[in-house]
RNA sequence: GCGGGUGUGGCGGAAUGGUAGACGCGACAGACUCAAAAUCUGUUUCCGCAAGGAGUGUCGGUUCGAGUCCGACCACCCGUACCA
């Protein structure tokens, strides 16, 4: 071999590795065990860049790990349920079984020639039967906890389709295919009793201290612990059955500045109300339109309606509030009904100056305290403030304190008590949906709802369903449907819901420890290989991923399925960041069209602007004197300096195929809506997986998201070939100079050092730029071919978890006895990383103005004293003393005059 | 709206409160070549001929010294419970 080529010899390494095992995880009593784990992929059917960067980061700490001597398993897997494949059916005909597990095949060979050192035998696919039928197992031994139950909880309800839309599904309040407004409807379904765990939950994110701090404070603040006042209002003119109104609050302490009580529009109250009151039922209907969304709920305009019902205020018998149904007052939360304090609240403020409503301050600032005009006062509960309507506290008190006491007082006084309340809800994981795990359970007219036996698991999923019609294809599926009860063998019928595919991904990392197990888990290989070590994947998953996969690591040691260990299941978490690029898009109009099965009358509605997104290729671009294929930001930037006028989609910006005028928009998430994806196939089979694997790990640290760009896949390229250059002329460049090889050496194990330290603190771009500068090193070096050839070896080492297959190349060529990939990883000698001179950086009043060579133990008198006779600070000083002379030893110094 | 994060040259980024710009990309110059590619050597924060000055999103503060700590703001990104 006369040169670097990939092609050739990373599918000879590849198979190598096969034919030796290496990446079969053994369980290994004898051997310390380290399980590395990434989240597994959706299979869309494309690998894109994020999989590379996040695999590859998961490859290079199970690489190093192996050489450091652990047991390491490092699998693989797919979370294979969800719409897409529903979408996909309904698009393109065909049977989302089909298309799954062709789109698995494809990733799969796509993944393959990376070289990540997967142990393969244990994949599976969350939509395997053997898979889904221990979750379904799993689903009744909770239901058997009472960790499930069912209640009625609200959908997107699209009425042209007549079918549950999913969030994203809804766009700006209408269905994306039907365009139909969307309407909030209530269904009956299935959820897991998480909120049981929520103090759990949030106590033991102390004890995660290996997961990023924003990800425990996200989850702290999901969780919302909050600790408030719930007491009941005496209503006025309401219906029967409502002569209370249970609130909640976590302001008691401005009860005295209550204004009005809001409510839901799902509250019973508003039910009641809507029932004989046509404007209720008007408003409330009003309230109802537009997507369940949060953000669509919250970011909505203010609407309320007074009921003319009244409340008596606890305190004052003869003070009465109105009641009013306000649209952002969420059922889900408290008891779905408030007091409005509008003088300490911004949205209550809003509320009470667009509805007229009184404003009373209860408080004021401690100082020059005013009262309240368009902008609520609402400071930080441990400041002090001046009370104007204090009833159980100080006339200066913090908030906390004042909370405190109001709960104590209205506790003393039989008003209401003191209650803990979380944000977190419980988990619905119903869905109206195929592709999904079915829930296992059978709707007999006597027993009831009652689990299907667990020996008729799994509860398969038929293959005859078609798409042509929307909607949930089980629910018209008879032969499937219909069955027999498991307890009175009555004619009965099955549960057509399917789990969330966040049910899926909860526990999949438990699977690979015996994936191939009759059971849901094997108690041994639980005890040795949990918990996962390492794990790694994006930080959109931070909250809801991480937070149901530790609700259910709990809810499986709760029915025997994992040990107490466990219960937290990831060590250690690492949140890459995403890899981003360029939108490029162009819109067109659709005519308004009437709804058509909303009858006859319908009229048509308003014309579409839908927005079509063009994929990379298929954009051409203008930048004259350029490769037009080539999307270079660096390009487009030195484009718009260099003409000034022309605006960002001047530089390029137009469809290859037809001419048509496209605009860019600021890079984002890499996702297939947006089509800003950039295929890493074309990236291997023209450089190598060397390349890609060292370009995704270069340059930006692994937390941050990185902007793909085509440059520096080609320079990645270069520096290998350089490097397996390197290693081809040890012995072709002469005998050399012994008396350089100490510089060099120590030159490797300062890269040693600095590589390790890189790997093992996430900082993989900092372990390349030691890399690159240690080939820089070697390059120039004039150390003896015997030093060059130690040098490559461990340069062959260093790389190995980044790029194994050149390390393989490089390791053979130079007489590396075995694989590389089989080798212990090197170690620093710390006798030479000591230097025993530092350069000194001289400052006056903290500006640099020169530097002193000094050796390491140098003490500071002397340092004064050397730094005194410096001429630039001589020449500063011009004869006076300094102020102060600041030595910080082996770092700096500074002068201050 | 709410919660979390990020912001440093032409670009990606580096920097235990201690020399801002390591390392790489790009650009420029040179060597090699008939020529080109590849490779090698060097220069490259900005303004300035220079001396010198300015500089880490904006404004303010703490400190002998701030990219780093504190406060206010701006912009962008992620999440917001049925995308995965």
């Amino acid at each position: 071999m006369s040169r670097y080529d990939p092609a050739v010899t990373e599918a000879n390494w590849q198979a190598a590795w096969d034919a030796a095992g290496v990446f079969r995880a053994h369980h290994d009593p004898a051997r310390p065990k380290y399980y590395v784990l990434e989240m597994f992929p959706y299979p869309s059917g494309r690998i894109h860049m994020g999989h590379v960067r996040n695999y590859t980061m998961g490859d290079v700490v199970a690489r190093h790990k192996a050489a450091c001597g652990f047991s390491v398993l490092h699998p693989m897997g797919w979370d294979a349920f969800g719409m897409p494949a529903e979408n996909a059916a309904m698009e393109r005909g065909g049977h989302p079984k089909t298309w799954t597990y062709s789109n698995i095949a494809d990733m799969r060979a796509q993944m393959k020639p990376l070289g990540l050192s997967i142990d393969w035998s244990r994949e599976f696919a969350t939509c395997d039967p053997e898979y889904y039928g221990q979750q379904q197992a799993m689903f009744i031994d909770m239901m058997e906890k009472g960790l499930v139950y069912r209640k009625a909880a609200v959908v997107n309800w699209d009425p042209v389709d007549m079918t549950v839309l999913a969030n994203e599904q809804v766009i700006e309040g209408k269905g994306w295919r039907s365009n139909a407004p969307v309407e909030r409807r209530e269904l009956t379904q299935w959820f897991f009793r998480i909120s049981d765990y929520a103090e759990d939950l949030l106590d033991a994110l102390d004890g995660l201290k290996d997961w990023p701090e924003k990800v425990r404070l996200m989850q702290a603040n999901w969780i919302g612990k909050s600790r408030g006042l719930q007491f009941a209002f005496d209503t006025v003119g309401a219906p029967a059955g409502n002569e209370r109104l249970e609130v909640y609050t976590t302001r008691p302490d401005t009860l005295m500045g209550a204004s009005f009580a809001a409510i839901a529009p799902d509250h019973p109250l508003a039910k009641a109300l809507e029932a004989t009151n046509p404007a209720v039922a008007a408003f409330v209907a009003e309230c109802r339109r537009g997507g369940t969304s949060e953000e669509a709920i919250e970011t909505a305009e203010k609407v309320g309606f007074d009921t003319g019902i009244r409340v008596k205020h606890p305190m004052d018998p003869n003070w009465e509030l109105p009641v009013w149904i306000a649209n952002f007052i969420l059922m889900d939360y408290g008891t779905g009904a408030i007091f409005g304090c509008p003088a300490h609240d911004q949205r209550d403020l809003d509320f009470a100056r667009k509805y007229g409503l009184d404003v009373t301050d209860t408080f004021v600032a401690a100082e020059a305290g005013e009262p309240v005009g368009k902008t609520a006062f609402v400071p930080m509960k441990s400041e002090k403030v001046r009370w104007l309507k204090n009833f159980a506290w100080p006339e200066v008190a913090t908030a906390e304190e004042a909370i405190a006491a109001a709960i104590a007082y209205a506790e003393e006084k039989g008003i209401g008590h003191g209650v803990t309340n979380f944000r977190l809800r419980d988990w619905g994981i119903s869905r109206q949906r195929y592709w999904g795990c079915p829930i296992p359970v059978i709707h007999c007219p006597s027993c009831g709802v009652v689990p299907e036996a667990k020996e008729n698991l799994p509860v398969r999923l038929p293959d005859d369903v078609s798409f042509d019609v929307p909607g949930n294809p089980l629910d018209r599926h008879p032969t499937w449907r219909d069955c027999t009860c498991p307890h009175c063998g009555a004619a009965a019928r099955r549960e057509t819901d399917t789990m969330d595919t966040f049910v899926d991904s909860s526990w999949y990392y438990a699977r690979f420890t015996a994936p191939h197990a009759a059971t849901p888990t094997d108690a041994e290989e639980c005890a040795y290989w949990m918990n996962v070590d390492q794990y790694i994947g994006g930080v959109e998953h931070a909250i809801l991923h991480l937070l149901y996969s530790r609700f259910f690591a709990r809810a499986m040691h709760a029915t025997g399925h994992l040990p107490a260990k466990a219960i937290e299941p990831f060590n250690a978490l690492f949140t890459q960041g995403m890899v981003t690029h360029e939108i490029y898009t162009s819109s067109f109009t659709i005519p308004g069209e009437p709804y058509p099965r909303l009858g006859v009358d319908a009229e048509p509605g308003p014309p579409v602007v839908r927005q079509v997104y063009h994929l990379p290729e298929e954009v051409e671009g203008f930048l004259p004197g350029k490769n037009p294929r080539t999307f270079l930001k660096i390009e487009v930037e030195q484009y718009l300096q260099d003409n000034p006028g022309k605006e960002r989609a001047d530089a390029y910006a137009f469809l290859a195929e037809s001419g048509e005028r496209v605009y860019v928009l600021p890079s984002a998430k890499m996702s297939k809506s947006k089509k800003n994806v950039v295929d890493p196939v074309s990236i291997v089979t023209t450089f190598g997986a060397d390349t890609a694997r060292w370009f995704v790990m270069s340059d930006s640290p692994p937390e941050r998201d990185v902007e793909w760009t085509a440059s520096g896949a080609e320079a990645a390229f270069k520096h290998l070939g350089r490097v397996w250059r390197l290693a081809d002329e040890v012995d072709k460049r002469g005998a050399g100079d012994p008396a350089q090889d100490m510089a060099l050496l120590k030159t490797m194990h300062r890269t040693i050092a600095d590589v390790t330290a890189g790997i093992e603190g996430f900082a993989f771009n900092k372990a390349v730029a030691a890399l690159y500068a240690f080939a820089n090193a070697v390059q120039r070096s004039d150390a003896s071919a015997n030093a060059k050839r130690t040098a490559m070896q461990t340069m062959a080492q260093l790389m190995s978890p980044m790029t194994p297959h050149l390390a393989e190349d490089i390791w053979a060529m130079l007489g590396g006895t075995g694989l590389v990939a089989q080798a212990l990883w090197p170690k620093a000698d710390p006798a030479m990383l000591v230097e025993d001179h530092v350069t000194l950086p001289i400052q006056v009043n903290g500006k640099r103005v020169a530097e002193i060579s000094v050796p390491k133990e140098t003490a500071a008198p002397e340092v004064e004293k050397r730094v005194l006779a410096d001429e630039t600070v001589q020449k500063v000083l011009a004869g006076r003393s300094p102020k102060k002379l600041i030595v910080v030893p082996g770092r700096i110094v500074n002068v201050v005059v």
